[in-house]
DNA sequence: TCGCCGCCGTCAGTGATCTGTCAGCTTCGC
DNA sequence: GCGAAGCTGACAGATCACTGACGGCGGCGA
């Protein structure tokens, strides 16, 4: 975990880094909102930890450059001034959470954990079976980056195979998870749905176990 | 938005129900702890403004018994004790912010935003898609800089989907959190809302997911 | 109090898409 | 080579979403 502690007072920084780098961090420091406006927007941190008293230029200005830049690596803000305006002013610029000074050493870690996890938990679900992408949070399929349509059956057969992959999944089976409980089976429907999905991810994809059901390959190792 | 709104104070329920709503929210509310309770565990709220001294079931109670439940709903809790002690405990029960009695309006609207924004991950008030930018705090949206006139539902319509970034939307929550509890499904009321709202903002931003729902995508990479 | 206006739900018509059925065909295993 | 299993193209009914029109309702100003 890297984390940019930006902060003019030097007794802060010497603290603050020492607790930090015990607790685990990679820590990188800015005494000024100009180098701190440049590091946070050309390094990949994981959390910056932001004095909104600084040199040069307002924490809150170098935040809100952060954000319009499209900047979104989670922000714990610092600051001394307590009244109510400033720190709804903090918040809307884009702070992930905040700490009054002055503050416990352990306080500004345990809120920096807090931060990072939230912003871990922002991580979407994606599945890739070969050339095939599969986002399920957009619902969005795409064939070596080109989007497919997929109708709704089409696309949870797929979801289901890809979340099942590398075991035979049979007709059974399918139906009841792609068209739920009240199914007949004297019907190719299922054959038919399978044969429009394999004509837009590719027909390799999907492989036939004849007389057990469908597989979608495990990746080799 | 849709935002549950506890506490027994008449007077902080009139105000603040009349500010949440002049800023786009769509406000419920419960006066007692047993009533809150419910409508947290069996609503979808966008989040929870929470008074800690409540009758019936005390308001850490009532936050627990969510938590135990699973519900991460985000909570703000206010209080009027300002004990270090009684903070922290508001903080282990689940809490996601913290306000002390007595408040400003303006801070408790601002947390909440905050608050709301977290639980998304998203790091900015301003939230931007494509041409259009949508200001929270003013209630601004704009077209190319142009403002635009939305309606209440149009304009909760659009943010809920702008917060809701990048993941497929299902008419049955957009409901929800639009309309709130008094919502009808046997209708295409959602429908038109949906088209007005595209020949304001321009017909593009707003993706239809047949058979899913709707859908903001989310910022190329 | 009246009338205007904006908001919003309803309704019906339309076009597009989805999907089950069926018949005929191919493929596979034996 | 045979039969069963699976595949495919064509078709049509069902479903879904969009749109324009209409009117009820409430707020607001005269």
């Amino acid at each position: 975990m890297r984390v940019l502690l930006v902060e003019d007072d030097p007794r802060i920084v010497t603290d603050a880094r020492k607790a930090l780098i015990a607790a685990g961090y990679l820590v990188e420091t800015a005494t000024d909102g100009e180098s701190a406006w440049f590091l946070g927007d050309t390094e990949d941190y994981d959390a910056i930890i932001l004095d909104l008293g600084l040199p040069q230029m307002d924490g809150l200005a170098v935040l809100k450059r952060w954000r319009e830049n499209g900047r979104n690596t989670p922000v714990l803000v610092l600051t001394a001034r307590g009244t109510w305006s400033e720190r709804v002013e903090g918040i809307d610029a884009g702070a992930d959470d905040y700490l009054p000074k002055p503050f416990q050493i352990e306080e500004l870690i345990a809120r920096l954990r807090a931060v990072i996890r939230r912003s871990a938990g922002r991580a979407s679900s994606v599945l890739r079976i070969g050339d095939v992408t599969l986002d399920e949070r957009q619902l969005r399929v795409t064939l070596r980056g080109v989007p497919l349509a997929l109708s709704p059956l089409e696309y949870r057969l797929l979801a289901y195979l890809a979340h099942n992959r590398g075991r035979v999944v049979s007709q059974h089976e399918l139906l009841e998870h792609v068209y739920g409980q009240d199914r007949e089976f004297d019907s190719n429907a299922l054959e038919v749905l399978v044969g429009r999905l394999r004509r837009k991810i590719g027909s390799d994809l999907i492989e036939t176990r004849r007389g057990f059901g469908y597989l979608v390959p495990a990746p080799a190792q």
